[in-house]
Order: C-alpha cells, then sequence, then structure tokens
RNA sequence: GGCUCCAUGGUCAAGCGGUUAAGACACCACCCUUUCACGGUGGUAACAGGGGUUCGAUUCCCCUUGGAGUCACCA
C-alpha cells in the first residue's frame, strides 16, 4: 500500500492564524493516524508579501502546538529543498518540459493588452492569444530577450471532475477555468504550479489544503494528467469563520496563534478548541489531547461547512485544562501572570494557585483576581452588615473578638484544620458558621468578593498576617 | 455576474428513510455553600421555504432563498 505523506505548506507572510493552524492539524493527524509522514513546506514565491521572521514563527507554533514533521527545511528526507524560493530551476524545468506536452504555452502579451480583455465586471479571462503563436515566433521572441510567462493550456471544452475526501464528486466545466500563470517573468512559479511539482516530487498522496482550492483542483489535475502523474487525494476543508460573514483573517487582526498564548491560553486547549472546529468526535467526550486526537481523527467526523469561532467555548475548555492541573502544574503556567501582578513575591505561589484553580478559565484573569490581596487598609464597617445572615456590625465585632484568641491558639495553620476549628467554636458559641466565616473574611481580605473563602485565605496570607489583619480590623474599622 | 460548494437551537455539532431530533458552550432556575467560584440537578432553544420520490422524510431529487469560495504575474 502507498504510504500516507501529507504537507502543511504555510507561506511566510506574517503571523499564523488559527484557521492555518488547523489546517495544518488535520494534516498532521491524518498522517499520524495513518501512520504515515508529515512533511513542512515554506511557500515563499511571491517575494513582495515575504514577511521577515514569518518563518521563525511558522517553527515557534509548530512545536507550541505540538506539531512535529518528518520532514521540513530543517529535517531533510530526501526530497528538498522544503523552501520553494530554492527550488527555482526544478519548476522552470518542468515547465518547459510541460511546453512540449502541449500542456503549456509562452505568454508574451503586455499588461495593456491583459487589461484590455476586461469585461463590463472587469473581470477578465485570457483569450488564449499567444497559443497562436508558432514555435519559431517564441524561439525569436524569447532570443529577442521579450519578457515571458508560461501559462496553462485547459481545453476549451468538457468537464475536469475528481472526488474529493470530504466534498464529495466535483465537476467544473473546462471553459470556466482560464490559462493561468504558472511561471512569472520573474522566473518564479505560482502556487498554481508550484504546488503540484512540488506535492508531486515530494510523494505527497493527500492533499489536505483551505477550500479556495476546491474548485481550481481540476486545473491541478490536468497538470498531473499531461505530466502523466499520479493525482493525488484531496481532502479541501471549509473555513473558520469570524462571523456569519466574515471569514476570520490576518486582516482583522483575530485569531492568531501567539495573540491567544499571550491572552491567557494553553496552547493544548487552543489545538484541541480548533479540533473540534470542523471536526467532532465519534464519542461524547470533547477535551481531547494531542494523543487522543490522533487517534480519533477520522475524515467521516469533517464538515463540510463554515463554522463559526467562538471564543466563549474555548475559554471553557481552556478553564477545563487549567482545572485538572495540580497546584504546582498551575504555579509553573501562571507565573509569570503573578509575577506581573501586585502580590509579586508576597506569597506561597502554590497556595495561591490552589484558590485560582477552580476560578480562573485563562490565565489574564490572575491579576485582577489577586491584585487585593496586596492592598489592605482601612475600609467602611458597612461592609460587615449582613440582613440574610443576620450580620450586623456590633455582632461583627464581638465575633472577632472571639475569633482572635482561638487563631492565636491555633496549632494547624491550614484551610480544613482552620475550618474545622471555627465550625466547632460556632457550634459552641450558638451561631451560624456563616456569622464567624463572613466577618472574618471581611476582616483579612477588606473585600466583598473574593476568590476563596476566609479560612482559605488565612491559610494563604499566613498566621501572622491573618492575626495581624484582624487585630487591625478591630482597631480600626469597627472601631 | 459566471462557475464550484454549503444549509439541524445563539455557537460548535450528532444524525447518514421510521429517533421523545444526541452531546457540548452560552443562557436561565434550583441544590450545595462563609463570599466568588467549582460541583450537582433540571430547563428554554433547531431540521431555511416550496415542490416531488416514498407506506414514511431532518435524511434522497429539483427549485427558491440565504451563505461561503473562486474568477491575480497572492497563496
Amino acid at each position: 500500500m502507498k504510504e500516507v505523506r501529507t504537507r502543511f505548506a504555510p507561506s511566510p507572510t506574517g503571523f499564523m492564524h488559527i484557521g492555518n493552524l488547523r489546517t495544518c492539524l488535520y494534516a498532521y493527524l491524518f498522517a499520524r493516524k495513518e501512520g504515515g509522514k508529515f512533511i513542512l513546506r515554506i511557500e515563499d514565491t511571491d517575494r513582495e508579501r515575504f514577511v521577515q521572521g514569518a518563518v521563525e514563527t511558522i517553527y515557534r507554533t509548530l512545536e507550541k502546538a505540538g506539531i512535529d514533521h518528518d520532514e521540513g527545511p530543517d529535517k531533510d528526507g530526501g526530497c528538498g529543498p522544503y523552501i520553494q524560493s530554492e527550488r527555482k530551476s526544478i519548476y522552470m524545468e518542468y515547465a518547459k518540459k510541460l511546453v512540449e506536452l502541449g500542456g503549456a504555452y509562452y505568454c508574451f502579451c503586455t499588461k495593456e493588452r491583459l487589461d484590455s480583455l476586461a469585461d463590463k465586471d472587469g473581470i477578465k479571462k485570457y483569450d488564449k492569444h499567444c497559443l497562436r503563436l508558432s514555435k519559431q515566433e517564441v524561439e525569436d521572441k524569447l532570443a529577442a530577450g521579450e519578457p515571458f510567462v508560461i501559462r496553462q493550456n485547459v481545453p476549451t471544452e468538457g468537464v475536469s471532475e475528481y472526488d474529493d475526501m470530504v466534498y464529495g464528486h466535483i465537476a467544473v466545466p473546462n471553459a470556466d477555468m482560464e490559462d493561468g500563470i504558472l511561471i512569472k517573468s520573474d522566473g518564479m512559479p505560482t502556487y498554481n504550479f508550484a504546488n503540484v511539482v512540488d506535492d508531486h516530487l515530494m510523494r505527497i498522496s493527500h492533499v489536505i489544503r483551505g477550500m479556495e482550492y476546491l474548485s481550481s483542483t481540476p486545473k491541478y489535475n490536468l497538470m498531473y494528467d499531461a505530466f502523466g502523474w499520479e493525482r493525488p487525494a484531496y481532502m479541501h476543508l471549509p473555513p473558520i469563520m469570524k462571523d456569519a460573514q466574515r471569514k476570520l483573517s490576518k486582516r482583522y487582526g483575530d485569531a492568531n496563534f501567539e495573540d491567544f498564548l499571550e491572552k491567557g491560553y494553553l496552547p493544548q486547549a487552543i489545538v484541541n478548541y480548533i479540533a473540534l472546529l470542523g471536526w467532532s468526535p465519534k464519542g461524547n467526550e470533547e477535551k481531547l489531547s494531542m494523543e487522543d486526537l490522533k487517534a480519533q481523527f477520522d475524515v467521516d467526523g469533517l464538515s463540510k461547512s463554515p463554522s463559526i469561532f467562538d471564543e466563549a467555548k474555548m475559554r471553557w475548555l481552556n478553564g477545563e485544562y487549567l482545572k485538572a492541573m495540580t497546584p504546582s502544574e498551575f504555579t509553573a503556567v501562571a507565573l509569570p501572570w503573578y509575577e506581573k501582578s501586585d502580590v509579586k513575591g508576597m506569597f506561597d505561589y502554590d497556595k495561591l494557585s490552589k484558590l485560582l484553580i477552580p476560578r480562573v478559565e485563562i490565565l489574564s484573569e490572575i491579576p485582577e483576581k489577586i491584585n487585593f490581596l496586596a492592598h489592605f487598609e482601612a475600609f467602611d464597617p458597612a461592609m460587615f452588615e449582613h440582613k440574610k445572615m443576620k450580620i450586623t456590625q456590633p455582632l461583627a465585632r464581638e465575633i472577632l473578638e472571639k475569633v482572635l484568641p482561638v487563631l492565636k491558639a491555633q496549632k494547624e495553620w491550614t484551610d480544613e484544620a482552620l475550618k474545622a476549628k471555627l465550625s466547632a467554636c460556632a457550634e459552641e458559641w450558638q451561631v451560624k458558621s456563616g456569622q464567624v466565616f463572613l466577618p472574618l473574611r471581611l476582616a483579612v481580605t477588606a473585600a466583598a468578593v473574593t476568590p476563596g473563602g476566609a479560612t482559605e485565605i488565612a491559610e494563604l496570607l499566613g498566621r501572622e498576617e491573618t492575626i495581624r489583619r484582624v487585630e487591625f480590623c478591630l482597631d480600626n474599622v469597627l472601631r
């Protein structure tokens, strides 16, 4: 059986956006699922759009996303070079061969002539003008150094068809296809030609790419046929949308992988989420690791229609990954956020993590959730009043006065021990536990809403600071 | 506009001739509860419209409508 080889072929034109990454993911998953090879190829035939550093971004993104390639510019597998600009002479050689085979021809038309071909809607279709040139005329012009391009010679009649693995049978009338340019006047190939030559030379068995190529694929097949090459299998993918009308794109500056990392998303959560955008697993479990994805990915689950990117769901999924972490694992990913918060260096980060794990969905929420811990000062005593709990300022004061010696006598300073002790006290004092915990929480936090209860925060603050804050409260807040 | 493709709740989606039309996110309610959360339970919410085919259509076919892609010396 033929070896499965898929590829991801990005052009280095900027950031790596989510739609691109998903296409890459699927190509990777399919290769892994089938026990095949995954190849990275850089498509930089457009010199004008090349962006400095974009190639590095591609490598970095793949690595963070957990996608490893078997062959690529940095990993020779015998099909190199894997960067198209380094393959220039290869394309020219094959283009000339295609001319000989009748599948292409030289064209010397000027921009002006081409522009004059535009119809009322501004749409122009090349009229095969230069196809009429005799072999001698072409050679003369070439010898005279006239600038030229090489165009594909598409039949004017008939229908070209193929079967796509996700969209099924696709048929396009040949008359609707233009004689596209294969080799540009600068000698570089266009995508339309380079992808065919490279996919063949690199023995790509399954071409997996965005559906913008769905209707131009027959043209590529015509070339495979003209060369006498075996056509690859195709798997076209629907786009990821920003909303019902707009595609997620670099233009809107949204949804690029590294931006999400900076917003506090975990790479594995992003990968997991985008895997689910356009593909659904057989079972109902949606939290899937890369290993799960490799095992479960299948063409059957691919969807044909565009899907809208929903950050709320990705947020939820990210929270699920966070909740599954141990405090020290959480600290490891949260560290940069702790360091940029106001509590930098104040507490045992693992204890802080214990409080935050069930309360944080994306890491960037961290500073706003914990900053209050660093700012303890006098506050409005009215905050102690709680109708439902029947707490008044005098009662709060009375409770805190009783709590203080208990805290001072407390040996084991943990959330659990403190909670047990104070619950017992509440019973002994014949008050509701909330009438003890609420005042204490306020006394040590000075905040109405806090991530965690009284004893959890007391553990975090430590014995000394907790006692200091309660005393401060008794002296300055509750008079 | 031509060509290609698509169409299940607000969103992601299961379904592949007969189902009370899954599940997840979001939303709402209740429970748990020392706040906020977590967690638990339950709920609101969908087959775009019209024709066929069929004993029977969400499912197959056609049309309409809506949407996407493409029609570059960009990929």
